[in-house]
DNA sequence: CCTGTTGTTATTCGCCTGTATAACAACAGA
DNA sequence: TCTGTTGTTATACAGGCGAATAACAACAGG
């Protein structure tokens, strides 16, 4: 029985790009906290504070919405991930280091990232334009790390050929997929501390860099 | 329009536990190669060869079923991986870089395989059930792991301390799953035999085990 | 103050979902 | 051959979904 009395929900005009901004942030938060099942159009509305039918103002199809949405929030990761390694002043094996600190703390090593991670890796396969997304990011985060690695390696005075530096990456960078994966489902099982410092250790022993794990925990204690 | 001359659809009687075993193969196919999204109880009980009624007569809910499919999926997963190792009259080295070497071929790296598990991931945190089967199917993967590894580092008159083990299996696990992550997710990327190459590589320089890698491939070879 | 634009709300639609219930029929046992 | 059990089908229902449409109102420009 509807309250005919009841006044019409009063609102605010946003710019475009604001609002825009506010849905797909809502989007990422919906996912996040209650996955991907509950990231309805009536759900995000509430939680963007809207109603409903402002989604599709601004988003042709509920997909467009969720494409947005991975775009930005892998955009987002990639700027994170990067922003840890440009001060170039920094020796190059501390750089390292302080890549795959970031990468094992939180918000990056989270269950809601996982959650996030999970949702949208199963569009992913059958998505061309996530696909795409997909394959950019991961590119970025390895030639990032690649950059990284043959710098520290370089700084040791060695110079491995292309395809061993390439190797060498690949297994790096399953360490900390690894090492994210289970911090991130398993969080009560491993504190941060712990997983970056596993982290070192192996990724060291794979480049045949010691004191990687000391290095950084000089810096961190000072 | 319903034709009312047509014909009630036949059927057979099947004794409980193969139906129900039918059912829970249907939903992991369903989600295998269509997504989580997918799974509704008509499209499962189409891939099962029934009608979307029968479920009910098995299951109590759909949440039932979703959950008897993840714990046969996860006790396959373990049985595959215990069946690549059981054989003690190898070497503990080689009996390690088998157990590599069937986690990261298929049908345990597949495309299909991440998706059952992005699918699965989502429930597990919120379903307590789901969660006591994945913790526990974890640890069970972990213990299996640092067994051999302990093997392999004895074989070499090499005995760490517990905690030593620990970080060691933790390390060399996280090697496996960030492999097993970026070859299900990208498999045109990286072949299998290469994943497999890669990850010995690393686990040999992470337990200081040289050889790990040659072992295998010269038993391969053969 | 007035007016046009358009960001926003409200309402509706058809479809699909999981679940409930009743009718039916395959097979077992007599 | 008959009969009872129950595995299986058929049908119905209430609710939630994404999407479309129309009515409204906030703000900008005059």
């Amino acid at each position: 029985m509807p309250d005919s009395t009841r006044q019409r929900r009063p609102f605010r005009r946003e710019g475009p790009d604001l609002r825009r901004r506010e849905l797909i942030d809502a989007t990422l938060r919906v996912i996040a906290s209650r996955g991907m099942d509950a990231a309805t159009v009536r759900t995000i509305s509430e939680e963007a504070g809207v109603t409903p039918g402002l989604i599709r103002h601004y988003f042709e199809t509920k997909e467009d919405l969720l494409g947005a949405a991975y775009d930005q929030h892998m955009t987002t990761l990639i700027e994170m991930s990067q922003q840890a390694v440009e001060d170039a002043s920094q020796p190059a094996v501390r750089r390292l280091a302080r890549f795959v600190e970031t990468t094992l703390s939180t918000p990056v090593t989270d269950p809601e990232a996982l959650q996030l991670w999970a949702g949208f890796i199963q569009r992913v396969r059958r998505d061309e334009a996530m696909r795409r997304i997909h394959r950019t990011n991961y590119h970025s985060f390895l030639s990032c790390l690649e950059e990284l690695i043959s710098g520290a390696l370089a700084a040791r005075g060695r110079r491995p050929s292309p395809d061993d530096l390439k190797r060498l990456t690949i297994a790096s960078n399953a360490v900390v997929d690894g090492l994210w994966l289970e911090g991130s489902a398993l969080p009560e099982m491993l504190g941060p501390d712990e997983l970056t410092s596993i982290a070192l250790d192996a990724i060291g022993a794979i480049l045949g860099l010691d004191g990687l794990n000391d290095d950084l925990r000089k810096e961190l204690d000072k």
